[in-house]
DNA sequence: CTAATTTGACCGTC
DNA sequence: GACGGTCAAATTAG
C-alpha cells in the first residue's frame, strides 16, 4: 500500500514502452491480419493493465479498502430460517460500495473460463430481465471472492452487462493455457514491456480437467520485481469473433436462451493491477507469486487464443 | 449421490 | 417501505 508509489510509476512508465512498442509491431505485421488482431489484443490488454492499475493505485490511497477479504465466512454459517429470528449479520458485508475492482462489460458471450455457481437471480426496477448474480466455485474451498452479475439488455436482448466484482484467487488448473508457441510470443512482450513481468519457461503449465473456471496461482519463483499484474482469462476465442461493444474481447457463442440468465460459462475481462508485488499479494492474502503466475498465464492466455 | 440451480425469505441501504 | 444483494432449503441435473 503505502510502498506502492515507486514501483508503480515504473510499471506505468513501462507499460507506456510496451504500448508503444506493440503499436510499431502492428505497424510492421499490417500484411498478417490475424498478427495484427494479436497486437491489437496485445495492445487492449495493455491499455486496460494501465487503466485498471492506475484505477488500483488511486483506490489504495484513498482508504485502506478491506476489499471484500474482510467478509469472507462472515456471510456464511447460520441457517437462514433458525437465523431468523434471531440476528445473522450476514448482510454486514453487503457493504461492498466500489471497493475492489468492479468491471462492467457488455458481451453476447457469456463463457469467461471461469467457474460460477449462481446463488441468485432478482427481478430489478425498470430492467425487463432478471439480474443474475455469481459467485466463483471455489469462494469455499480456496476462498476465492470473485463475483460476477449478469444482466441482460433491455435494448438488445443478446447482449448482457456483465459485473466483476473482485478478482479471481482461486486457482483452476483447467484453464492455464499452455505453453510453448505462446511462450515465445510471451518473450516478444517481454522484452517491449521490459520489466512487466518474467516469463519463466514453464510458467502456466496447466495440468488436469478441462472444465471450466480459470486461473491463479503458481508455484513458480515469485519475480520480486514485476509490479504488474494482469488477471486476465483469456476469452477462448474461436474463429471469428464478433466485435463486443465496449471493453470485451469476446467470443461467439450461443448464450443462455431464454430471458434469463443461466449459468454455465461465462465471458472475461483483461483486468490488470498494478503497484507494488508484495504489498498487492499481502493486500488479499497471497504471496507474490501468485500474481507473478497470474501474469503470465494471463497474457499466456491472451496471446494463444489467436495462434 | 453429489453438485448446481432455483427461488422465496431475509437483511442492510437508500 | 422499496430495492438490491445474499442466503439456504428445495429441487433438478449429471
Amino acid at each position: 500500500m503505502a510502498a506502492a508509489a515507486a514501483p508503480f510509476a515504473q510499471v506505468m512508465e513501462d507499460m507506456a514502452k510496451g504500448q508503444e512498442y506493440a503499436t510499431q509491431l502492428q505497424a510492421l505485421l499490417r500484411d498478417s491480419p490475424e498478427a495484427g488482431r494479436l497486437v491489437d489484443r496485445i495492445l487492449h490488454a495493455m491499455s486496460r493493465t494501465i487503466d485498471t492499475a492506475k484505477a488500483a493505485a488511486a483506490e489504495e490511497e484513498a482508504s485502506e479498502v478491506q476489499s471484500d477479504v474482510t467478509c469472507a465466512g462472515t456471510a456464511a454459517g447460520g441457517k437462514r430460517k433458525a437465523a431468523a429470528g434471531g440476528g445473522d449479520k450476514r448482510a454486514a458485508c453487503r457493504k461492498r460500495g466500489q471497493q475492489s475492482s468492479v468491471v462492467t462489460k457488455n458481451t453476447k458471450d457469456l463463457d469467461d473460463g471461469h467457474a460460477w455457481r449462481k446463488y441468485g437471480q432478482k427481478e430489478i426496477q425498470n430492467s425487463k430481465h432478471p439480474k443474475a448474480y455469481f459467485r466463483c466455485t471455489h469462494k469455499h474451498d480456496q476462498q476465492c471472492l470473485a463475483q460476477r452479475q449478469v444482466q441482460r439488455r433491455d435494448d438488445d436482448p443478446d447482449v448482457y452487462t456483465v459485473t466483476y466484482i473482485g478478482v479471481h484467487t482461486c486457482r483452476d488448473p483447467a484453464t492455464a493455457v499452455g505453453p510453448l508457441v505462446v511462450h515465445a510470443a510471451a518473450q516478444e512482450l517481454h522484452h517491449a514491456g521490459s520489466r512487466l513481468i518474467s516469463f519463466a519457461a514453464n510458467a502456466s503449465v496447466a495440468t488436469t480437467s478441462t472444465t471450466t473456471t480459470g486461473n491463479t496461482t503458481g508455484q513458480q519463483a515469485g519475480h520480486k520485481d514485476a509490479a504488474a499484474l494482469l488477471l486476465a482469462r483469456p476469452l477462448k476465442l474461436e474463429g471469428g469473433g464478433e466485435q463486443e461493444e465496449v471493453l470485451s474481447s469476446l467470443t461467439p457463442a450461443p448464450g443462455p436462451d431464454q430471458g434469463d440468465v443461466t449459468s454455465g460459462l461465462q465471458l472475461q475481462q483483461q483486468h490488470c493491477y498494478g503497484g507494488d508485488l508484495a504489498d498487492m499479494a499481502a493486500h488479499f492474502g497471497y504471496d507474490d507469486t501468485f500474481w507473478t503466475t497470474l501474469c503470465s498465464d494471463s497474457i499466456t492466455d491472451i496471446l494463444s487464443s489467436d495462434l
